[in-house]
Parts: C-alpha cells; structure tokens; sequence
RNA sequence: GGUGGGGUAGCGAAGUGGCCAACCGCAUCAGACUGUAAAUCUGACCUCUAUGAGUUCGAUGGUUCGAAUCCAUCCCCCACCA
C-alpha cells in the first residue's frame, strides 16, 4: 500500500485532459473518476454500508456540521470516530460545513473569523470557522478533510464574490496550520463565482498554502445558468496542478460529470442519485423517469430492463411504485439502490471508455440522454 | 313507531341569504430537485371549444332582485327511546 496522500495517475487521455488515477488514503484506494455517495448525517439516506460495499464504493461522505449538531462530537470521540460509528471501513470525506454557509443563509451571520449559525434543529447559536471545522474533522477522523470556505450564491456581485474569496483565503491559511487527525488528508477549495479573474486569484492563493494535497472547485451550480456551469468549471480545472486529485464538489448530472472528467476533474459527489430516488425518480442509461407516474400501475418491466441491481432483479415498476406511493420505507430503499447502481454503472463505463479512446462518443451518448437541451425526465421509458 | 342530529366536489370537512365554483385537510395527477434545514417543495384538481362560458351543495317544488344557506313535501343516514 503506497503512502497516504500518493495520488497515482495511471493512464491519461491523449484526445482530452480526462485520467484514471488513483488516490491512497488512510482507509484504502479511491479510484479515480470517482462519484462520492453523500452520507450527510452518518449514513447514505435509504442505504446500508454493505449495499454500498457489494458497489465496491471506496469513499463516502460525511458532513462536519450536521455531524456537530447531532449527535455531536462527544458522541462520535466516545464511539471510536466516525468510521467506528457508521461502520465505514473505506475511506470518509467530510465537507467542512461551508455549503451550509450557502443552503442555510438566513440562519447564519458572517464574521471576519468564521460564521456564527443557528442550529436547523432547534435554533441553538454555535459558531464555526475554520479552526472549529478543522477540529471537528479531526474528531470524525476522515481520511480527507475539506477546508472551511464561504461558497456564495449566483447571482452575486463581483464585489461580494471577492469578499467571499478573500474569506476563503483567509480561513484556508489558518485551516492549513491546524493539527489534523492521523493519515488525514487535506483539500482546499477555489471559490470565486462566475469571475474568472477571481478564480484564478482564488486558485493562487490557496496553491500557495502548505498542507493541501488535493484541490476542489467550490462555488459552482449554486443558481447559475446550465450555460455558465462549465466554462466555469473548465476554466478553474486549469489553474490546479496536474498531478493532485481535482474534486469538483457538489456537482453530478452525468453530462456534467462527464464533461468535467473531460476537462480534468477526478472526484464528484452529489447528493442526486439519493434524493431524487426518494422523490420516485430513477436514473438509467437512457435518461431519467419518475417510477410514481400513473402510467406505471400495471407495468411489470423492472425500474431498468437489463439492469443488475437487488431491485431490477427482482420487482415490477409497478410494485416499486405502490410503494412509494403508500410511503413504504422499501420503496424508497429500491429506487435509492438503483440509483446508486446506475451511478457506478455510468462511472465504471466512463473509466472504461477513459481507457479505450473513446470518451468523445461516450460524451456525446451522455448529453443526448442527459444534457441540457435533453427532456428532465422521458416520460417514454 | 317516537325524539333528536345529519346529507356540501373522489373522501373528510367549513360555509347557515349576495364577497361561493364554494376555506381547509387527505387522496389523486403533474413538475422541480446538483458539497442534503429535502421520504421535501411547487402547481393542478366540477365540466368545456377555457384571461370566457356552463352545470353544482340528497330530490322536487316554492319564497326572494338574489338560495348550499329560508319554507314545504319526499328519499336516505346516524344516535337514543319504544
């Protein structure tokens, strides 16, 4: 086993920028393209540890402020740490809390050193900044842990996008001192908005800060047109080194996905497969549909014809639909399962087709199906 | 047989003379979800040739400029008494 924090790349695409690589952590290697299933609170919703486990999944998510509301840290330290608690034994990222700074806007105040929230659970004040996020990742003991950073929305102006970044920057120099747990690795974030300038000021700056082995690009589908997504992304790609693993965070449609990939971009999470399976919608390889849809009452197809996962296997779209319909727990547990099957199927494809040349075709084949200018939901699958 | 209460859109339930095509909830249908305040949210939900028109509030008849609302008769349901 290679040491912590080695990032091997193994093969790279001559006709674009897109690589399968391979980052060691702590708990074991994350191949790359990777997508991360998000385990907000300790757990990925609907889904057991050994279902993620028969996906060969090797990294999840966990998220530094949720975990801090509850059960809080000294659960998690009395419990062993957050592998220990979830029964985890592949590797955990944990965000730092700073999209919280984002979805809970009107329940946090900025403050030169961090952000003061007010629980979501019961309005509790606590303040967090990136000392605090650092601490509390340290206590979940993830194998990487991201830097504490103001991701602002879109629109914002320039100028509040450059008071975002000079936050993130500052906070970013102090989380790369503190003590972090054992074997635990460390990304950094480049924010900046729609502003290429203030990407590339952004990029420079946390490039120059030791203790970074990883780099994400933060800030991005927070409201922005499908137009701006990746240019954006594009652009920032470009200022991170080569040879670290490059984390676009919270972004997964699959065109979008492997658009990145194209562009450089190694690891993704995106809380989608999860919650759209619990609203009834499912994922295949020929576009999305919702299994709720009446027309399913008497379809006795499975979620996906040719599809292996323990749901395809074995029910009819239409029980599958009954059961979310009557707000059985199951119903929601099979879509989420699907779901995640056909999130690894369609990244295990997009290595494949890394390996033989023949990405071009396998993006085209993902816009068709999901693209921008593609239908939100076929309604004729 | 007697006394009392009641019949409102798929269901439940407001409304007791004009602001009522009728509050609200459920069910249903559709849409949205991108580092999860999300098993959530939004919209539609009598009919139609639909920024307008038509037909509704157990049934029929009546009072009134105007009725889901008042009166009469009838039908049905519930409770208690015989």
């Amino acid at each position: 086993m290679a040491t912590t924090g080695t990032f091997e790349i193994l093969h790279e695409d001559p006709a674009s920028k897109a690589r399968l690589g391979r980052l060691w952590t702590a708990h074991g290697p994350v191949d790359t393209p990777v997508f991360m299933p998000v385990g907000t609170q300790a757990t990925v919703k609907a889904l057991a540890p050994w279902e993620l486990e028969d996906l060969n999944c090797q990294i999840l998510l966990g998220n530094t402020y949720h975990l801090n509301v509850r059960p809080g840290m000294e659960v998690i330290e009395k419990l062993g740490g957050l592998h220990r608690f979830e029964d985890w034994h592949n590797a955990i990222l944990t965000d730092s809390g700073g999209y919280q700074v984002f979805s809970l806007t009107n329940l946090r105040k900025m403050t030169p050193d961090g952000v003061e929230f007010q629980s979501h659970v019961d309005g509790t004040k606590m303040f967090m900044g990136p000392r605090e996020s650092m601490a509390i990742q340290r206590i979940l003991g993830s194998d990487i842990a991201m830097a504490f950073d103001e991701c602002p929305p879109c629109p914002c102006t320039k100028k509040y996008a450059e008071e975002a970044i000079d936050r993130t920057l500052r906070w970013a120099a102090i989380a790369s001192g503190e003590p972090r747990a054992e074997g635990q690795l460390r990304f950094g974030i480049v924010q900046g908005g729609v502003y290429p300038d203030l990407r590339q000021k952004c990029a420079e700056g946390i490039l120059a800060l030791p203790g970074y082995e990883g780099y994400a690009i933060g800030g991005v589908s927070v409201g922005e047109p499908d137009e701006l997504i990746m240019p954006g992304v594009q652009m920032t790609v470009d200022l991170l080194p080569r040879d670290r693993p490059r984390y676009l965070m919270g972004v997964g449609q699959w065109w979008q996905i492997a658009e990145s990939v194209a562009a450089g971009v190694d690891m993704f999470d995106c809380v989608m497969p999860t919650r759209l399976a619990r609203h009834g919608m499912v994922f295949t390889r020929r576009g999305r549909y919702s299994v709720k849809a009446a027309r399913h009452r008497l379809d006795d197809r499975p979620i996906e014809e040719g599809c292996t996962c323990p749901a395809c296997r074995r029910f009819s779209r239409a029980y599958v639909r009954h059961l979310l319909n009557v707000n059985e727990i199951l119903g929601a547990r099979l879509t989420a399962l699907h779901n995640m099957y056909a999130y690894f199927d369609f990244i295990r494809r997009l290595r494949t087709a890394i390996a033989d040349g023949t990405l071009d075709a396998f993006r085209a084949e993902t816009t068709a199906a999901y693209g921008p200018s593609a239908p939100k939901s076929f309604p004729d699958l």
